[in-house]
DNA sequence: ATAGCGATGTTCT
DNA sequence: GAACATCGCTATA
């Protein structure tokens, strides 16, 4: 429940790590100051063959981390304004990433609460949860455990509800967001 | 509680 | 030029 989740909770395919990772607690130690924050709100993002996967179209700069090894951050601007983390899922040389969408401050509510300029809705959202923990674009392709940003294992396994993801037109069909039994949906 | 809208970097047409 | 894995403010109920 303490230890660090191993790195092959990476290594298979996207779905099964997305709903691996709910319940799991993300923590960032920046500037001497931790923040952690338990995941209830993920989704997974496959290669070539999901058409709402930035990977989608091939490697840019801005998606290269996508590609590389399991266990890597993947940071993108989004809407020019706002961070989004990913996990990179293996296997290597397939691109695929679990999208961090949102959770509950658990440790460090003072500093996210700082660096999000409110005390309420400190990470119920991509953007959100990125702001809370520090993380922009000079975390893009650090491996996860190694530096600044750790995935603490959970208990136990939560219900987990799906659902389609949110902001997307491609592949609205697909049921590859995954919202933990107390999170925000029920 | 829900709806509309502006901000704005990267990618794509 | 337009779309986009968003957010917070403003207005209306």
């Amino acid at each position: 429940m303490e230890d660090p989740l191993p790195i092959d909770a990476f290594t298979s395919d996207v779905v099964t790590v997305a709903r691996r990772l709910l319940g799991c607690t993300v923590r960032s130690t920046i500037g001497e100051r931790a923040v952690s924050v338990r995941l209830d709100e993920v989704e997974a993002y496959g290669a070539g063959d999901d058409p709402a996967s930035h990977a989608h179209r091939g490697e840019t700069p801005r998606n290269r981390s996508m590609f590389g090894a399991a266990g890597l951050l993947y940071v993108y601007r989004s809407y020019g304004i706002h961070w989004c983390m990913n996990v990179v899922v293996g296997p290597a040389g397939e691109a695929g990433a679990v999208l961090l969408r949102g959770g509950e401050v658990v440790e460090g509510r003072d500093v996210a609460a700082d660096r999000r300029g409110r005390r309420d809705h400190l990470a119920d959202g991509p953007g959100k949860l990125c702001q809370a923990l520090g993380v922009t674009g000079a975390h893009d392709g650090l491996p996860i455990g190694a530096g600044p940003i750790t995935i603490v294992d959970r208990a136990s396994e939560p219900s987990i509800a799906s659902t389609p993801r949110i902001g997307i037109t491609r592949a609205v069909d697909r049921e590859w967001r995954f919202v933990a039994g107390d999170g925000p949906t029920g």
